[in-house]
DNA sequence: GGCCGTCTCCGTACGGCGTACGGTACTGCC
DNA sequence: GGCAGTACCGTACGCCGTACGGAGACGGCC
């Protein structure tokens, strides 16, 4: 599902500016820094969140700032890192308080504050995982989301497989809502008008009596959910792993 | 969570090509093809397979084809419309039988097969569905998999819903084996190499006191799972899902 | 006060990308 | 035999990330 990287250069580098270590030295020689750290990563975050990820490069995010392109350089190491800067940044808004009630509110609490997360920032859901960038507020994260499911009487790792499985689901149903977002900006058409043009050449090639099932079913849904509908998945989706964990939960 | 887009062209060129519609005339006049669309769309996707969508350019490919790279223009209008190619080709490997037995043995088959489809095609999980290229293997697909809920006193949107939330689920899951290879090709670590490079950095900013769940949680998970494990959170997500879904089912 | 070393900023350039355009050579039909 | 339509592809354009090196600002030291 993801494809953008953060790998890159030093991990140390890295996760100095995740964890915004002081470089040990004061002021030193040479002109007063014009920007910063999370200067960059904010603009670079408003951009992405208007635009999408694909418009964050290193050219039009600089221009933004009102620099040169290779100023951003001096600030962070490489668009990568510059990535994995704006996912920590945005995780950061997670929890103001931490998840609270029974255990079923508590992890619904989880599966919304990530869904609401990845609503405002639809790009994050498409930041790769296969290297956890571990900065502070993943590591908050994953501390508060295990905590929602303590004392519950599972197992570490049956804890660990419950609240990751919740957030894959989260993640997965999140991503038809950013391809819509995607697709919308990049075609210039609502998903009303990009069906209204595809129905007829459809209707060309499709055979009812091969798809009997499709064809029972998808008109109907399509009408009652307006299209593909990313937040009814959720919903439903929640409701139902949440019934499949209380089998486990309550066992 | 996906991020290939395959907007692009004219549609009806699109869905002329994915449904291998021909084009009405015969032999046309011009030298013999010596290549067609087929052969691209097999060599791209044994090419993703193997290094990743990320390694499949025009030039690249075409020069695996042994052709220039402006050669491939004459079989496809563009790199969009390969990837809906590709998409579709891969997704003609699901159900060479319809999931058979009860309804519980036929949403294992969906979601297993799903599964399968993705562990050999990691790329195929990333391709967009924002606007779904209707092939005639996606439409097989969506009959199919409602066909496996069929009958079960579902009304038409819930069946949807069902099938949504299942295939979100794998995506989602599948999505971090996906990031785990890609990650692993492009960094050249596995991920025991980089656990170990990574954990030094992480004892010198982890606080055990601020995140005490995960300092419990984490090590005994890690250790257990040996790391991350997308397929034991598919198992034991699927088991959760299928559960829940037993609930409305038999209510 | 002057110098040195270091830092910020950034212009230029390189090798990639997708693909528009136009040219060339081949071939089926009249 | 000529023509029209096709397959192939070289060149070029505007993007991308970023390596490299130079210019100018400034704190610390003598």
């Amino acid at each position: 599902m993801a494809t953008e990287s953060t790998s890159g250069g030093d991990p140390a580098r890295t996760m100095a500016l995740l964890w915004r270590s002081p470089d040990g030295a004061g002021r030193r020689p040479g002109p007063r820094p014009g920007l910063d750290v999370d200067r960059v990563v904010a603009a670079a975050v408003e951009l992405a969140d208007r635009e999408g990820l694909a418009a964050v490069t290193v050219r039009r995010l600089a221009a933004e700032l009102g620099v040169g392109a290779m100023t951003l350089y001096t600030h962070v190491p490489g668009k990568g890192e510059l990535v994995a800067l704006m996912h920590d940044a945005v995780l950061g808004e997670l929890y103001p308080e931490p998840p609270a009630g029974d255990w079923r509110a508590r992890l619904t609490a989880v599966a919304r504050a990530n869904w609401d997360l990845y609503v405002r920032h639809p790009w994050a859901a498409s930041v790769g995982t296969g290297r956890p960038v571990l900065g502070p507020n993943l590591m908050r994260r994953y501390d508060l989301e295990l905590a929602a499911v303590d004392g519950l009487g599972l197992s570490e790792v049956e804890m660990e497989l419950v609240v990751t499985v919740v957030g894959g689901f989260v993640r997965g149903t999140v991503g038809g809502l950013h391809d819509k977002d995607a697709a919308e900006r990049d075609s210039g058409l609502t998903e009303d008008e990009w069906w209204a043009a595809t129905e007829p050449l459809v209707d060309r090639v499709f055979d009812a009596a091969r798809f009997p099932t499709a064809a029972r079913v998808g008109p109907v849904a399509g009408n009652e959910l307006g299209g593909y509908s990313p937040e009814r998945t959720f919903e439903f989706g929640l409701a139902r792993l949440l019934d499949g964990i209380a089998v486990l939960v309550e066992r």
